[in-house]
DNA sequence: AAGTCGTCGCTTTTT
DNA sequence: GCGACGACTT
């Protein structure tokens, strides 16, 4: 293993006077980056010490409050921008931080990590890889990736038999991720006697199997790893723990067990014999010592309220914000109470559903703004009679001078656009639809990326499989199974098999078809190589363009001529797409000079719902509460409160027309959409 | 190998 | 109510 400087990280800190953190710091922040904040957020700014807890309620400002005790950290030059990890819950969310601590310091603060967890995750895994014996080019497996490898395995296995799906395995091998059981653990726990436990364990160890053999991470894994590398490699989790001094967390009620232990991985103390290893290595650690010779652990600062914990379906875990103060003594805590955003009937309304949750530690949020208007409910007889009711609100609204913009609607689950979508297009509404079918979960949109994913990651299988016939080039099931069996006969990989496929006893169309498109992706992967400057500096320099191999892809697999020409009416369309595709990595390198393909393709692995928002768009915005959350909007719409409306799957459907739909608004005011737990009983 | 028809099961919520 | 998948046909 060897330690290498951190190109990105400015040496000037260690020459800075007060650049170790200090709790006597002396008076913290120039003025204006306290001005106009309550006693409680300013205190929060000001506050030096290893730990702090802000518990800050719906609308209390916690976005401005983090900003702001950035800001002050550098300004009063106790840390230095790249001392800086905040962790936020969107990459949008991240990008308005990163601004917004720009301009309070007037200047650039390049060398802040500001990112959500996965983002941050993926940076310190690419840079990291070869310690774990992973490609540096690793691809990130979505959700459908999953699924696709799990109903392989399953197949194989018979597994269906025993009542897995692919739904069903993923879910129970992401709740075990989450709490930090790999598949070794999970083994010595296997209560042998019970068929099911044993097949899981199979389908479990083969899924890691082919994730391993693919170099490719799920979700989950992007944290767990990194969790892993930390404990397995104290040099290399050394790196980053004397980089951060001071790591900020947003949500942090949302956080799950993987990424609690992650926080505690970064914020851990260098020990003395590391330290004098990191010496050895010209990792300068001066000014950072204590007395004892280690290296204090980074402060750390989480911002969290446990009424607005919404993620307990994927494994955030509540008590990690309920039991800061035991896992940190001494930390700090201070309370946001005032709301900003919305009228006190608001306030009351939320207030009185949070306030049926047990365990419940009592918060007043109050605010003076006054009472404003009171909140309208509206019980419909059907989805559409509840969707006309918005229509209709939303017009005069509209009439009233609200922009189409500052408006949105939120349901529950994404199946409940139907109705809504129908009215508003009758109505002549304009609207969007913000997450659900993303545009890069369209099947064509799958098919490109696939391609691209298999020049940057040539041991992916699953994506060379994915467009081994598409576009058609009469490569059936037959021909795909020979390859894979001689691949594993040969200990070859598939790519490497896929070029072998002389010696496959394959028909001569199969077998030109098959090297064709292995040469394809090699002539593509050729295009991605540095120019020897570039290798030099360790830079992209002269390598191609992202937008430049994708359309090499699409020409070279006629991926485009094939739905241009086809007779399917709907491929007009997913072709319009892939060149909307190519538009966007033409966007990207515009964007990013010098970024590679894998920067590319993990921008798209990680961008989440919100990230799309297009806030000039001028229309009516519709998405799931979860989505929603953290954003603001002036009239906001909540439907389908009706009770168990989500769960049809056990229940007969809704005798037609007496479906009761409730939808109830708010406008005038400025509501925030922040959801909180609902406790069914 | 590709196209057509019929059956099953599925959806909370997301990085 | 929709889409994915398997069996069947050409």
């Amino acid at each position: 293993m060897t330690l290498i400087l951190d190109p990105d990280d400015p040496t000037g800190w260690r020459e800075a006077p007060g650049a170790a953190p200090d709790a006597h710091a002396g008076p913290a922040a120039s003025a204006h980056l306290t001005a106009g904040l309550n006693p409680q957020q300013r205190e929060a700014v000001e506050y030096r010490g290893p730990a702090l807890l802000i518990v800050a309620g719906a609308g209390s400002g916690k976005t401005r409050v983090l900003t702001h005790r950035i800001a002050s950290l550098i300004d009063a030059r106790e840390a230095w921008p790249s001392q800086i990890l905040a962790i936020t819950f969107t990459n949008k969310a991240a990008a308005e931080m990163r601004e917004r601590v720009e301009a309070l310091l007037g200047e650039a603060a390049g060398g802040m990590w500001i990112s959500t967890f996965h983002s941050a995750c993926v940076r310190i895994l690419r840079r990291e890889a070869e310690s774990i014996g992973l490609s540096s080019t690793f691809t990130i497996y979505d959700s459908a990736d999953q699924r696709t490898i799990l109903k392989r395995i399953i197949k194989e296995l018979d597994a269906d038999t025993l009542g897995f799906t692919p739904a069903s395995a993923q879910a129970k091998i992401s709740k075990l991720k989450n709490e930090l059981a790999d598949v070794e653990t999970y083994a010595r726990n296997v209560n042998s006697n019970d068929p099911n436990e044993v097949m899981f364990l199979e389908i479990f160890r083969q899924y890691t199997r082919r994730l391993r053999d693919a170099s490719a991470l799920d979700f989950d894994d992007l944290i767990s790893e990194t969790v892993y590398l930390f404990r397995a490699f104290p040099k290399v989790a050394a790196l980053y723990q004397r980089r951060f001094r001071h790591i900020l967390v947003d949500e942090y009620q949302d956080t799950n067990h993987a990424q609690y232990s992650l926080i505690r991985e970064l914020t851990r103390a260098v020990e003395p014999d590391v330290v004098a290893e990191l010496n050895e290595h010209g990792v300068l650690v001066r000014g950072l010592t204590d007395a004892s010779g280690s290296i204090p652990g980074a402060s750390l600062t989480v911002v969290g309220d446990s009424d607005q914990s919404i993620y307990a379906f994927r494994g955030a875990d509540i008590r990690n914000i309920v039991e800061f103060e035991r896992d940190f003594p001494g930390a700090k805590v201070v309370l946001l109470e005032q709301n900003y955003r919305s009228t006190q009937n608001i306030l009351s309304a939320a207030n009185a559903v949070i306030s049926n949750n047990f365990d419940r530690k009592d918060k007043k949020l109050w605010t003076a703004d006054g009472d404003g208007e009171k909140i309208t409910g509206y019980t419909g007889y059907s989805a559409h009679d509840e969707a006309q009711f918005v229509a209709d609100e939303i017009e005069a609204l509209h009439r009233a001078g609200v922009a189409y913009r500052d408006i949105a609607v939120f349901y529950r689950t994404n199946a409940q656009t139907r109705a809504l979508e129908e009215i508003f297009v009758r109505s002549a509404l304009p609207y969007r639809v913000v997450g659900g079918t993303k545009f890069y979960e369209r099947a064509e949109i799958k098919d490109a990326m696939a391609y691209l994913v298999a020049v940057a990651n040539p041991l992916d299988e699953l994506a060379i499989r994915r467009i081994l016939n598409t576009p058609k080039r009469g490569i059936g099931p037959a021909t795909e199974t020979s390859i894979a069996s001689f691949a594993e006969a040969n200990d070859l990989t598939f790519r490497q098999a896929m070029r072998a496929a002389d010696g496959l006893g394959l028909g001569p169309k199969a077998t030109t078809a098959i090297q064709g498109l292995a040469k394809l992706l090699d002539e593509a992967a050729a295009m991605l190589v540095p120019s020897e400057q570039g290798i030099a500096e360790g830079t992209n320099a002269g390598a191609a363009k992202v937008s430049d191999v994708l359309a090499f892809l699409i020409e070279g697999s006629k991926l485009v001529e094939t739905l241009r020409t086809s007779r399917d009416p709907q491929d007009e369309t997913r072709a319009e797409n892939v060149e909307e595709l190519l538009a966007q990595t033409k966007d990207f390198d515009r964007e990013n000079p010098g970024a590679s393909l894998v920067d590319f393709l993990t921008q798209v692995s990680l961008v989440a719902a919100a990230d799309e928002l297009d806030d000039a768009s001028g229309t009516v915005s519709l998405m799931t509460l979860h989505t929603a959350k953290g954003l603001e909007y002036h009239a906001v719409f909540l439907t389908g409160l009706e009770e168990d409306c989500c769960r049809t799957r056990c229940r007969p459907p809704n005798p037609a027309g007496r479906l009761r739909s409730a939808a109830c608004s708010t406008s005038a005011s400025r509501a925030r959409a922040s959801a909180s737990t609902c406790r069914s009983r």
